[in-house]
DNA sequence: GCCTAATAGTTAGCCTGGCTAACTATTAGG
DNA sequence: CCTAATAGTTAGCCAGGCTAACTATTAGGC
């Protein structure tokens, strides 16, 4: 067994929900989202539009819900509709500017919150913890794939 | 501004993600609890008994959601109920063997699952990571209280 | 080139979990 | 003691999730 490694975990599972019981109100009841869950279904198209399908199974819920939730999304602003041309059983889902707009907010005031938690930190410390965040990022982006 | 604390805040925005998309299915959907919310209410449990009221409040539900939603982890036996003798209006909630069991499988199974993720990180690296994380403790035990 | 099968979404109907309002039981205070 | 405050529960309603059934479009076999 890996020793080091088995140490790593247990600690980043004491750390993560000390960390996630600050975030969570930042993420999850902002102005102007009404459900909370709504966020990671925003954040999830900032990196381009999906279909109906790519969306539901990534989010673990069922085609009709993510319609549902598509139509609420919709009424709100947050995202639009689109037939693809190509294949006009698909149905493309894109955020409005609206909607980009309300996630960069978000965005904005976490990223200042934490900020604000870090602030008293001593810059080493604060190397240190970028640094680990970076090995974080490392090993988590190549075990994405599968 | 303190720019480290902005970069390190950017960071964790951006690698906290990473790492919920792979934790959550572990944690919301293990075999047994019968709804993904509940692990955080058990978690909250394990420091010791708590009332009605103080669980609410620190889940951010009404009295009468948490009243519901003890009730049916009291019928899946996680959790006990039992009058305060001091003042028989409260109602001590616990955790009852069979809950700890579940908590503490759920807690293994995603260490290993963790730590196996962790495992090809390289030994300086791991360092790096620990070190990290114990500043990331400290950051955020000392902002608890408020 | 049709006719069937497969695929993408939507609609309908049901169930659970959340909320507010109203109620019971107990304790605190003038 | 009698009123007010506190802790939970019950009742009734709404939103979000699911399955089943439906529509629309595309793909494939003969």
């Amino acid at each position: 067994m890996d020793n080091d490694a088995t140490t790593a975990a247990r600690e980043m599972l004491d750390v993560i929900p000390l960390i996630m019981r600050t975030l969570r109100p930042d993420i999850h009841n902002p102005a102007g989202l009404p459900n909370p869950g709504h966020f990671h279904l925003l954040h999830a198209l900032l990196d381009g539009p999906h279909n109906l399908s790519e969306l539901a199974e990534k989010h673990n819920v069922t085609l009709p819900t993510m319609s549902n939730t598509i139509t609420t999304l919709c009424e709100h602003g947050f995202v639009q509709r689109q037939q693809a041309q190509d294949d006009r059983r698909r149905v493309i889902i894109q955020l409005t500017p609206t909607g980009r707009e309300m996630l960069s907010k978000i965005r904005a005031y976490t990223e200042a919150h934490l900020a604000e938690i870090l602030a008293p930190v001593s810059e080493e410390d604060k190397k240190q913890l970028i640094a680990g965040l970076a090995v974080l990022r490392r090993a988590f982006t190549t075990t994405e794939q599968p």
